[in-house]
DNA sequence: ACAAAAGTGTTATTATTACACCCATGA
DNA sequence: TCATGGGTGTAATAATAACACTTTTGT
């Protein structure tokens, strides 16, 4: 690196990708836009970087400003950065993108710079034309990584309540997937992964049917072995 | 996003983990930097992104730029993007890392920057306090990266010449992660696993004994089944 | 009693591991 | 011929997949 008064300075921002599974699809966290340019229309939530913030406290700052979510259920994640020359068209600028995948939770209000904010489904974000700069390529980008992090993770778990059903677990890689397995080796299965989920003494009928029992995340850092597709 | 004379420009970077298998190791490139801050001391390679330039653009530039490296036979992707305010002394910046991958090629020519290129152990690097900035956490990054991937896709090829053997390819798993793998039970999963490897019709003897296949890398994105550590 | 969902048992198939053994070359 | 590494065969073990069956609740 050379000194630099010659070379530019570039706005750098924090854009999200926020996950959830609700009414049995993976939907993702949409902000209707209440500035110029692409003014009122539903966009990733994301900001600019201030001075002196880490980019990881950037994000979770946006997290908390935008959606009103409640950080510490949330998984963070940096996802990637996206810089292409002409992706913003006021001016040149760097986006680093979060993932954030959260359980079900209640609709999140709208924050200072949002108009509204709002759970959509990633496949009607992704059909048409909807997002605007670079976000569904961010978006996919998002899904795709939460989809081969399930397999070698425990992260499914960040998209359940602090605890769980193993039938629940079920449902988060059914719908992330877009596939279906079978419930009873499901069970052995991430119930024999060491790590993967702790037993707590209760269970609940939620679900109906027989009484399931409750879990919490475990500590383990990866699945050995990986649940494959 | 709000409109911005009233937030801070940034300085963005680009830095490049570059590493090899050489000499049974794995080894990085390393540039020793001529100019202040941290003149010569060994770092990654690395420089601004220019004004109207792509990120992945950027770090092929400075792959060629900086290391003088045939771009072509260099698998490039982005690894992670790192922003501690203070992570320069100079000024804020954020920098995009990319990892590389390269085969055994010749000690590479050092660019206009640099004062001297070399590869070096990675193990060296992250022994003691050698790399400024950052450069230590974005190598072990790296690395981490590569060792994963290695796993369920077929990267390990990136490693190697645009034919190989399967004992080749091997070394490189041996070295990367660390273990030693049989020989002969690696060769059955590497030829079944279905578009890993193509095979040639030549075979060479340079690595002594029976002539082996020659191969070249297949077109499958992922491994089905992994190779596991 | 019945439906629904939880959870266990059992078996066939497939993948992994360990290692005996043969093959084709250079020296 | 011997040493060296390439490559195949085979049998024990372990993981996966398919599905019958029992358990425990709500209604």
């Amino acid at each position: 690196m050379s000194d630099l008064p010659d070379y530019p300075r570039v706005a750098v921002t924090v854009d999200l990708v926020v996950l959830t599974v609700r009414d049995g699809e993976l939907q993702v966290l949409t902000i209707r836009r209440g500035e110029e340019p692409f003014r009122g229309r539903w966009a990733l939530p994301g900001g600019f970087l201030r001075p002196r913030e880490d980019l990881h406290a950037a994000a979770a700052r946006e997290l908390m400003e935008e959606t009103a979510l409640p950080a510490e259920h949330v998984h963070l994640e940096q996802l990637a950065s996206y810089g292409a020359p002409d992706r913003d068209p006021r001016m040149r600028t760097v986006t680093v993108a979060y993932l954030a995948l959260a359980p079900d939770l209640p609709t999140p209000e709208a924050g200072s710079d949002a108009a509204d904010a709002r759970w959509q489904p990633v496949h009607t974000m992704l059909a048409g034309a909807e997002l605007p700069f670079d976000h569904a390529e961010i978006l996919r980008d998002g899904v795709e990584r939460a989809r081969a992090k399930l397999e070698y993770t425990p992260l499914a778990t960040a998209f359940c309540a602090a605890t769980f059903t193993i039938a629940e677990l079920r449902r988060v890689y059914e719908v992330v997937w877009d596939t279906t397995l079978d419930a009873r080796n499901f069970h052995r299965k991430v119930t024999k992964t060491e790590g993967f989920v702790v037993e707590t003494p209760e269970t609940t009928t939620r679900d109906g049917g027989r009484p399931a029992r409750l879990y919490r995340a475990g500590s383990a850092p990866r699945l050995h072995p990986p649940l494959l597709r």
